[in-house]
Order: C-alpha cells, then structure tokens, then sequence
DNA sequence: TTGGCAATCTGTAACGTTTCAGTATATTGC
DNA sequence: GCAATATACTGAAACGTTACAGATTGCCAA
C-alpha cells in the first residue's frame, strides 16, 4: 500500500495555518461537522457548535479564501472600477475610504480595477464578470444609458453606481442631487443680485451632467435669471484650458456676472481665468462650486461652496452593493444625498 | 457502478468557463499536458505546445485564480497599505493609478488594506502575512525603524516600502530626495535675500522628516541663515490648526521672512495663516513648497514650488515589488527620486 | 534481439472548502 | 416491541490547478 508520508499526516506540526482539517484533529470531529459548526447549521448540537468555535478562535481559525473561492465561487472581493485619467483626485481617497470603512469587518476585500481613456470602459467590467473575480462591482461616471450596468444587470452579478443611470432599469445607485445643488447655486446668485450665469457643466454624457443642466436652466426661469453659454467648458479638461476660455469669455461685454462649478479643480482654473481678464471675484463676479474637501475658502474667501461628502458616497455604495449580494431588493438600495445650502466664508 | 451525470462530464455545455480540462477534452490531451504547455514547460513537444497555446487563445482560456492560489499559494495580489487619516489625498490617489499602471499587463490584481489611526500600523500588514493575502505589499509612512518592514523581512514576504528605513536592513524602496529638496529651497529663500527661515515638518516619527530637517539645517548652515523654530506645527495637523499657529508666529516680531513646507496642504494653510496677519506673500514672506499636483499656482502666484511625482512613485514600488516577487536582489530595487529645481509662476 | 534512454505524454493526489448522500444512535408513535 | 423519524454526525466527491511518479513510444548501441 502506497504510504507516503505526506505533510498533513502529522497534525502536531504545530506552525502551519489551521485549516478545518486541523481543526477536526484537535476536536475529534470530522472536517464536515467542523465546517458546518461554525457557520451556525442547525444540524449541529449546542455544545459541539460551542466546542468548535471556541477553539476554532483560540487557535486563530481563519478559512481559507482560496479553497472557499474554488469550491463555491464566492470571491469575497469588491471591485471598485476607476477612470485613471478622469477621475477627482480627491473623489478617488475618498470613495476609497469609504468603502473600505463599510467593508472592514467583513471578510471582504477591496481591489482596484483601472481603465483609461482609450479603452472601453465596457472593458473592465468585462473582464471583472467573465473571470468571476468579484462578488460586487462599483462604478463611476455613470450615463443614462449605461452598457456596463445593463451588461451586469444582464449577467446578474450585484453592483452599484455612483449616479444614476436612465434606462428604465431599477439598479442601486448612490447619488448626489445635482440638480438641487445647481438650483441652489442659482438661486442664492440671484439673491445676490447675479443675473447672468455661466455654468460650468459636468463631463458631457455622464448622467449628472443633465441633471446640472436642468436644475440650472430650471431655476433660471424660476428667478428670471438668463444663461450665459459656456458649453466649450467641461470640468473634464485641462486647468489651462479651463483658464483660458474662462479669461476670453470674461472679457466679453456680456460676460456673466455669476458662475456655478460643479467641480472645485475647475473652479480654481475659472477663478484664474476671472483674474486673468482682470476682475475681481466677489465684486464683478460672485461663483458658486461644489468642493468634496475644505480647500475653496482657503483659496478665495469669496467663493461660495457646497459641499460633496464622496467619503459618504463610498460607504453608501459599498453598503448597497453588500445588500445586493446578501439578497436584498436592488430597488431599496438606492440613495440621494442632499446637498448642503450654499455657504459663503465664514470667519 | 455509480454514474451520476455531473455537469462537466458532458463538454459540449460550451457556456461554462473553459479550464484545462475543457483544453484537454478540445486537444485531445492530458490536463498535466495541458497545463505545462501553456506554460512552456521544455518536456512538451514544439507542436502539441503551439496547438494548445492556440486553442487557449481562440477560446479565451484564463487561468482560475482560485485553483492557482489554492494549489500553489501564489495569490498574484499586490497590496496597498494605507492610513485612513493620514494619507495626502492626491497621494492615494496617484499612487494607486502608478501601481496600477504597472501591473496592468501583468496578472496582478491591487487591493488596498486601510488601517485607521488608532490601529497598529502592524495590524494590517500582519493579517495580510498571516492570512498569505498578497504575495507583495507597498507600505507608506516609512519609520526610521519600521516594525512592518522588520517584519515582514523576518516572514519573507516581499514588500517595498515609500520612504527609506535606517535600520541597516536592506528592502526595496522608492524615496524622494528631501533632504535635497529642504536644501535647495533653503539655497533658493536665500537667493532672494531671506534669512530668518521656518520649516513646516513632515509628520514627526516618519524617516522624511529626519531628511527633510537635516537638508534644512544643512543648508541653513550653508548659505548663513538662520532658523526660526517652529516645531509645534507638522504636515499632519489640521488646516485650522496650522492656519492659527502661523498666524501665531507671524505676529510675532521675529517672525520668519520664509517658509518652506513639506506638503501643499499645509501650505494652503500656511498662506492664510500668513495674510490672517495680515502680511503679503512675496513681499513680507516667501513660501516655498512642495506640492503633487499643479494647484498651488492657481493658489497664489507668488508661491514657490517643487514637484512630488506620487504616480511616479506608485510605479517605482509596484515594479520593485514585482522585481522581489520575480526574484532580483531586494538591494538592486531601491530608487531615489530627484526634486526638480524650484519654481517660480511662470506666466 | 535486447536493454537502455530520451522524448512526450498521462493519471493521481493534493491544496481547503462545501455539498451530497449517507450512517448510527436515540426518540417517538402506536 | 417495532417501525418510523428525528438528531447528530461522517466520508467522499468536487471546484481548477500543479507536482510527482509513471507510462508509452521510438531509437540507438551492444
């Protein structure tokens, strides 16, 4: 008889990781009723189940990812997909934070999946569903006709998106309101007496890009201000180009008299641009913008903030991709967060 | 004779993933052969590796990372270490998309382990040891006498740390050159008549801040400056802390007529601490600082600047620890960055 | 002819887990 | 008193991979 001796034989090698086998040894049970007692079956005696894992956390008992991973396909992973090019610095610390607050006492792990602007970003999510590598996916820039969330509604593996998307498909989704937040914007310019406001527009194609829109325009009717065109303007590009189409459209006569930015990196290319054409922030000119960390006010005291949390946005989307996986409605795992009113420095 | 029909028996259910036994049962051959072809093992025949290597290819095999890791340990992870608290934001994320850059043909995957402020910094990087989560792993806030980078020398593990250790232990490492850069800021502040300097620290423990005020001083030295202590105030703290004790020191009547400051955040709030007294930038005071991202000209104009590649530094670690992982020497896989020179606004 | 050897290929076991189909013992119903 | 059933446990198989120990074939030297 074939009687190698293989590793495992001796279980009194003490200084390997435990496994279920070593765990079965130092109990006397088998590797089955070991497995099933620590996760709570009702097939087990009371005392066995307490046995068990008593000594399964004395020892330090942690399963296996691979072997769990093999045999079921649970990968214990989310993967959270970033633009490597296009993303806000500040919107990527954060949103990892985030998630990784909600997930750390959970066996779950976080990995990064990047993708630049020559790929599809079809490409990624591709690759993420057809090698199994995550339980959960998270998504940004989202559109209102999103390939990649009906690709992963079709495949049905959980996910979540940073934005809404518009395709009649109940997915969850975490959200700031944009629209309330241009509003809001436009609003308390006009209470300042601003009347003639350019928008500085969120990447063209992006779901909030057209909520901005509408709760621009839609606002502008409702305090009869007018819109000053700045469509060759997107916070996706550059500073100088930012700057510069800033300072030229400044130096119109009909300028605007007031801006609201949807990014806070932009806003500082568009305060640039303002001085560049010589005027002076607060006195020809008042700018509303969102920021997503406390850094506006110290650049220009007379900008006027609202406030973006991505560090929320991370928890809410790791939170509602969990809930997805456990089973939950995907309809009830959506959420919108309110922006702050718009505040102006504050000693 | 028991004959259950299990699902993998029948092989034209072509939907299913392809392995190796799919490989098998299309090329007619052994898993073993299979498996060793594709990894161009010398005891396979030129054609049978070619003939498997092509059906690989047209049927779009990928290796199941769950039966490799499971099988050999390997998990073809990197992990990324990072406080939650601490981290500058742009560093986290430039750092990630270096990383990332880096790996992306390879067949790594990059997850991020947090560990919050109030955690040992040990704590992570020993459940990822202990677990065998990651066959490399990139620390940051790099100590002097790093208990992580200690340990992990001690389990074998592959790591490269941001930041030098002195220890007199070798191990991977990418660092910038602070010492140079604090020198030349110093050479650069007395350039331009200023002589009473203070220097805004890295955090106190980490091995920079020791490169950063020995060029400092060195320089200081040097050109015949002198220093003025300020030493309640580091990189760390937060914006109204460091705003407040500037202002401090700037009211004062030996107040420093220069500054140089060790990250753009602080130096944000360095400035408003400087006009709080109200004194003006260039005139009064010169501030110079590093900085990552090209903000801090928007900021004011007058500041003076040193660039931090953080991408550069991602990619230099992630390379160094795939380096150690493919087995080159752990001394061969250090590198220093250089700072450029300083800069003033240009136009 | 035969023994040896190189060149190729193959089956089995093992990594750690969960699931399936049982088994053994005690308890219940009548 | 006996079958039916519930309770508590168990071994074997399988997930996909690689390492180990063989197996088969052809060829050459003796």
């Amino acid at each position: 008889m074939d009687r190698r001796v293989t590793k495992k034989d001796d279980e009194t090698s003490a200084k390997e990781r435990p496994t279920l086998k070593t765990l079965a040894f130092m109990t006397g049970l088998g590797v089955t009723t070991v497995s099933r007692a620590l996760k709570d079956a009702p097939e087990i005696g009371a005392e066995t189940r307490r046995r068990v894992q008593l000594v399964a956390k004395q020892i330090g008992y942690r399963p296996n990812r691979a072997g769990v991973r093999l045999r079921t396909g649970k990968t214990n992973v989310i993967s959270l997909v970033l633009n490597t090019e296009h993303e806000i610095m500040s919107f990527v610390s954060d949103i990892i934070y985030g998630v990784t607050e909600v997930i750390a006492d959970t066996p779950y792990h976080l990995i990064v999946t990047p993708y630049s602007r020559s790929q599809d970003p079809l490409d990624p999510v591709r690759y993420l569903v057809e090698t199994g590598s995550a339980d959960g996916v998270i998504i940004s820039r989202t559109q209102p006709n999103d390939p990649r969330a009906r690709y992963m509604l079709e495949r049905g593996i959980p996910f979540a998106t940073h934005g809404r998307t518009d395709m009649g498909l109940v997915h969850p989704y975490h959200d700031f309101d944009n629209y309330a937040f241009a509003g809001e914007a436009v609003r308390y310019l006009a209470g300042r007496s601003r009347s003639r406001l350019a928008l500085v527009t969120p990447p063209v194609g992006l779901t909030y890009y057209g909520h901005t829109v509408n709760g621009f325009a839609d606002a502008l009717s409702e305090v009869g201000a007018s819109e000053v065109p700045f469509n060759t303007v997107s916070i996706d590009q550059s500073i100088d180009q930012i700057r510069m189409r800033t300072a030229q459209l400044m130096r119109r006569k009909d300028r605007p008299d007031g801006f609201v930015s949807s990014a806070a990196a932009a806003t500082l290319a568009v305060v640039a641009g303002i001085e560049d054409a010589g005027l002076k922030l607060g006195r020809d000119v008042d700018v509303v913008s969102k920021q997503s960390s406390e850094l506006l006010h110290l650049f220009r005291r007379e900008l006027l903030v609202v406030n973006e949390n991505f560090r929320l946005a991370g928890s809410e989307l790791a939170r509602a991709v969990l809930g997805w996986i456990g089973g939950a409605d995907p309809g009830s795992l959506q959420s919108l967060s309110t922006p702050s009113e718009v505040l102006p420095y504050r000693g």
